[in-house]
DNA sequence: GCGTTCAATGTACCT
DNA sequence: ACAGGTACATTGAACGCG
């Protein structure tokens, strides 16, 4: 019986010592079903020596007390581009596999043994081209559920599946939930502090709250929430932080308690695997604040600003509830509704978040590999790593092992100084894509460099400049054919997109795939010249800078020569002065000298630079004002400093009155002193990059996270800690607080005017003859404002 | 002993 | 835990002065 499935999830079980894989699926009718696979046998490399012969290898081996092995298979594979002889090491144990590589590095004649760390699941995978979140065929029979596995039909594989041209996803059921713990003495702890209270949502329109009674006994919470999932059957749980707070803290708590989180398809307790995401057997767990960093424009990466980013909830219009304040809200009778108000809009803030990112993350499992719950938490090098493997096994190039390498930078971009001040009509042209344009270009692969000491194959090379790093012309590397095969979907991708209603679900399924590919694109140089990659080869990753660095220079001076005025330029980008005719013609000379193409990307009505590279304002036709690298978009300034910022960058360049912006400020700056903004607004953000200790000098934000810690408050590596300025003496660092702990009251008003306000303002305001001083005047309202007209 | 100078430290940004 | 290039605030030790 054939069976056509979407893959949703995929693990592997031991069952009488052996390993079988367990694909779960849904069925066009919406059946749920669970695939067991038997037959699939594991297997990793011995790489020969060149001059040894493969057959005597095996016969070596074959004398050892290796009783796993199953078989041998000598092929003909490529180890970064280089041809060798592997015999390929089939076992029925695939635990044993890398115990079994280990022992066989030793055998004489056997250079390396590889792919020994490629997981049993994600071998079956590649080596049967299944991908996660897209359509099968399989060959089945139904098997009986003695399991009593939580699907409609088990079945077992007769053959792998193949998989099936089809883009749309079946309808998924999607539960989201978000919980509330109870304590006094910091972060709240399984051991010691309940859950008062898990909010549950779905995709089908429910939402339901449980909440502890008054003795905060909170079994009936745990085993309700349990209940409701299983009640529920969710294909995809979703939450923020889940990975890392909630499940863990779930599991441990009804562990205390005495209930079993019984919440997956196959009756065993979530656990924490590979790339520290939480495992449901049978379903998928997402956790949202993965890809919160798709979206650099989120400063601060919570809840409720993500949702507030993606225009689901505005926080301006919710009571936050800081974790400090959770018992407080709880045990006051009068606040406690609010509680519960807020926990509901956090689940709903889930959901909606989950609406806007599930897309993208099928989109992206299915192109990387990845199973959706690992692509997530996987980093954006594992990603293309795994996209990667794909690619190189259809080139039959082996997977190189993870090795440690030391750091050794080499040169990056070319960035161009600006010519401070206000440009009227400036275009910017840029490359697009342009690393992985050269890549393809020049065929920069691991597999295609030409090493110093080797001689010039007959195919001939391409020569980097400056580096003068070599790559063979022919045959393409397997980062071409990949980075083509990428740019070529793309394309596809785009003009179906073309063809069906924008907005449509189609249309939306489609958007989120160009999405993925083009994030996999697009770190491809990076993970070249990432250490951390299996396939690290710095020379491509530097061969491709050193092309991107010729480039724009040449650019650079056709411009010049062609009359055009260059007023910036970065990595892959020019500002001109706009003139269309000559911007023309030197695009078509770049084209042909360069052969590459350069587009016109935006016209800026005015553009403000300062003397700094890497920051500037520009206004666009529509009126809408582009930022980049000043205070404004910076996370770590205070709210007050970057809104006052975007309003002299407003005032002059709309309006071109430097003086009307000076007024502002000093207004504004009145009005600060006035307490008249929020205390939010005065928050400073800043990311702890190491543990407390291990900081060299004191520093404000670890001197808060400290005070924190103190209270019971644990932070972690990488969370952000928001403090406020209080008056007092001494350095910075021994006059901040945690802002939950700090009141308006003991604020350092002048510390925001001073460091805070008026440096933003006068970073863009000095260009015009402004200064300091003159943004805090004297005293009087009437002297400022006087002191100021004299001035213009 | 005290104020100034400046390299080092730390964070976040750009492409 | 994709790269290098860059700006800027703050720290803290060295430096200069007398």
């Amino acid at each position: 019986m054939i069976v056509r499935f979407w893959l949703l999830d995929v693990n592997s079980e031991v069952e009488n010592g052996k390993s079988e894989v367990w694909l779960w699926g849904i069925e066009d009718s919406g059946k749920r079903v669970l695939i067991i696979h038997r037959d699939f046998l594991s297997y990793f490399y011995a790489v020969a020596e060149e001059e040894a012969d493969p057959s005597f290898i095996v016969q070596k081996i074959s004398k050892g007390d290796f009783p796993s092995v199953t078989g041998f298979e000598v092929v003909n594979r490529k180890l970064f581009g280089k041809p060798v002889k592997a015999i390929k090491v089939y076992c029925n144990d695939p635990n044993i596999i890398p115990k079994y590589a280990k022992a066989f590095r030793d055998f004489e004649g056997v250079k390396d043994c590889l792919e020994d760390d490629i997981r049993y699941v994600m071998r079956y995978l590649i080596d049967n081209n299944v991908t996660p979140c897209c359509w099968h065929e399989i060959e089945v029979e139904e098997e009986a559920n003695v399991l009593g596995i939580e699907v409609d039909t088990v079945y077992l594989a007769k053959k792998p599946p193949t998989a099936v041209k089809r883009i749309d996803v079946p309808q998924l059921r999607i539960l989201g939930f978000s919980m509330a713990c109870y304590g006094r003495e910091g972060s709240p702890k399984p051991e010691r502090n309940p859950a008062i209270l898990i909010s549950v949502a779905t995709n089908q329109g429910d939402e339901k709250h449980f909440v502890v009674g008054e003795n905060k006994d909170d079994r009936l919470v745990l085993q309700a929430f349990a209940d409701d999932v299983r009640r529920f059957n969710p294909d995809i749980l979703v939450g923020y932080g889940v990975n890392e707070r909630d499940w863990p803290y779930l599991v441990e708590r009804c562990r205390k308690v005495g209930i079993k989180l019984n919440v997956d398809r196959a009756k065993t307790e979530p656990h924490t695997s590979v790339y520290g995401h939480v495992s449901i057997t049978g379903r998928v767990d997402v956790n949202l604040a993965d890809f919160v960093d798709e979206f650099p424009e989120v400063k601060l990466k919570t809840l409720e600003s993500f949702a507030d980013y993606l225009g689901v909830m505005k926080t301006s219009e919710r009571t936050l509830i800081s974790d400090v304040d959770v018992a407080d809200y709880w045990d006051d009778a009068g606040k406690r509704e609010a509680l519960k108000k807020f926990s509901s809009e956090n689940v709903q803030c889930i959901m909606r978040i989950a609406e806007a990112i599930l897309d993208f993350a099928i989109q992206l499992s299915n192109l990387t590999g990845l199973p959706l719950d690992h692509v997530g938490t996987a980093a954006a090098g594992s990603r293309v790593e795994w996209f990667m493997m794909k690619q190189a096994r259809d080139a039959c190039e082996l997977v190189p092992r993870r090795v440690e390498q030391p750091y050794r930078p080499y040169a990056g971009a070319i960035v161009l100084k600006p010519e401070a001040g206000i440009h009227s009509d400036v275009a910017v042209l840029d490359f697009k894509s342009m690393y992985p344009t050269i890549m393809i270009k020049y065929n920069l692969s691991p597999d295609t460099y030409v090493s110093a000491k080797e001689p010039v194959p007959a195919e001939g090379v391409y020569e980097a400049p400056e580096v003068k790093h070599r790559f063979r012309k022919e045959p393409a590397g397997f980062y071409k054919d990949a980075l083509l095969y990428l740019i070529a979907v793309r394309d596809d991708i785009r003009s179906e997109m073309s063809k069906v209603a924008a907005g449509s679900r189609e249309y939306m399924v489609l958007d989120a795939r160009q999405k993925a590919v083009k994030v996999i694109t697009n770190a491809s140089y990076g993970y070249a010249g990432w250490i951390g990659a299996r396939w690290y080869a710095k020379p491509v990753a530097e061969a491709a800078t050193a092309w991107g660095r010729h480039i724009i220079t040449n650019t650079i001076e056709i411009a010049r020569k062609a009359g055009l005025k260059v007023i910036y330029g970065d990595t892959d980008s020019i500002f001109v002065k706009n003139e269309p005719q000559k911007i023309g013609e030197i695009t078509a000379e770049i084209a042909e000298k360069l052969g590459l193409e350069i587009k016109l990307d935006k016209v800026y009505m005015s553009v403000f630079f300062t003397e700094a590279k890497k920051r500037y304002a520009g206004l666009l036709p529509n009126g809408r004002l582009e930022i980049v690298g000043l205070e404004v978009i910076r996370g770590d300034w205070a709210t007050i400093a970057r809104n006052v910022q975007e309003k002299v960058l407003e005032i002059v360049l709309k309006e071109n009155s430097p003086e009307k912006a000076a007024k502002f400020v000093q207004l504004f700056i009145r009005k600060l002193r006035q307490k008249q903004f929020p205390f939010r607004d005065l928050v400073i953000w800043k990311t702890l990059t190491k543990p407390a200790e291990e900081y060299a000098v004191k520093a404000s934000h670890v001197e808060a996270a400290k005070m924190l810690r103190k209270a019971g408050w644990e932070l972690t590596v990488g969370d952000k800690v928001g403090y406020i300025v209080v008056a007092g003496s001494g350095r910075l660092y021994e006059r901040v607080k945690p802002y939950v702990f700090a009141s308006y009251d003991e604020v350092d008003l002048e510390y925001y005017v001073n460091k805070q306000v008026v440096p933003a303002a006068v970073r863009v305001l000095e260009s015009f003859g402004i200064t300091e001083e003159q943004l805090l005047g004297s005293k009087t309202a009437e002297k400022e404002t006087r002191s100021l007209t004299e001035f213009f």
